[in-house]
DNA sequence: AATTAATTTGCAAATCGTTTGCAAATTGGG
DNA sequence: CCCAATTTGCAAACGATTTGCAAATTAATT
């Protein structure tokens, strides 16, 4: 897979999550969407071609911590790439830390640290306010 | 699965992961090893196994960014609790951040956030300074 | 120690997400 | 319009994990 040409399904991908901007969907919501949108498509050929995209830097791949499947998302714009993220390992719900923490943090190891962090990546996680109830303080 | 009653097989996980402290392993290797040792234990029994004894709050479960199964670590003390993790989205390297810097960057979102943190299962991701190359600055 | 119900095991089959081999179809530069 | 390179669809393969079920084990009770 090298994405040299420009092909109908992965037109069909593209302005899929283009359509759907922030919103990170696995391979089989893409397929079972595009599908009801009326176009052909098949599961393996987006497998491909979201690996080859991700590869590119277009499309960003998620692997929630207890979810089996991958998700991805189209990256709009540096944003996406600079905050860290919070995933609640109970209900799985994604949100956003903001930039001044997320730099303030960076700042806070940045001399302590040999690795180059890739926000994006990056999951703080623990219990939103709605799954609470297990606590672990400091 | 309830986890009542004492078995061999269960025996046999508990030893191994408490020989082998602060390492991950996955299902398949801890049959391996156990097998290598002499013991008889089924694949299936282990995932049953690690499956009660993570819900028991006895085994911590890390499910790599890229990697595609789950390893298992002994929690020996509430040490393992209390800091960030780093991997290497590249080579899959984990690595601990500091006491210090885990407490720092909680007190710096603490009053902005209704999470619960549990450093255990937080990824700051990365490069490591062996694979660097990328750069995403700030 | 024998009885018994609850639980756990081993095994094989099933499941789920993802990848791969290959022949046919599509792409885009010459 | 040709043709080599690339991509597709399909079905089969794959690897990690789960499940159904009968047999074995546990532990509480006699």
């Amino acid at each position: 897979m090298q994405n040299k040409y420009n092909t109908k399904p992965k037109e069909y991908i593209l302005e899929y999550l283009k359509g759907h901007k922030n919103q990170r969907f696995t391979v089989k919501e893409m397929h079972d969407s595009i599908i009801a949108d009326g176009f052909e498509i098949n599961l393996a050929t987006i497998y491909r071609n979201v690996g080859s995209l991700e590869k590119e830097g277009k499309l960003l791949k998620h692997q929630g911590a207890d979810s089996k499947c991958a998700t991805y998302q189209y990256i709009e714009n540096s944003d996406c790439l600079a905050h860290f993220h919070f995933e609640c390992i109970k209900c799985g719900k994604v949100s956003h830390l903001g930039y001044k923490e997320t730099n303030d943090f960076l700042k806070l190891i940045k001399n302590k640290l040999y690795f180059t962090v890739e926000p994006q990546n990056t999951y703080i996680r623990g219990l939103c306010d709605k799954c609470k109830g297990v606590f672990i303080n400091f």
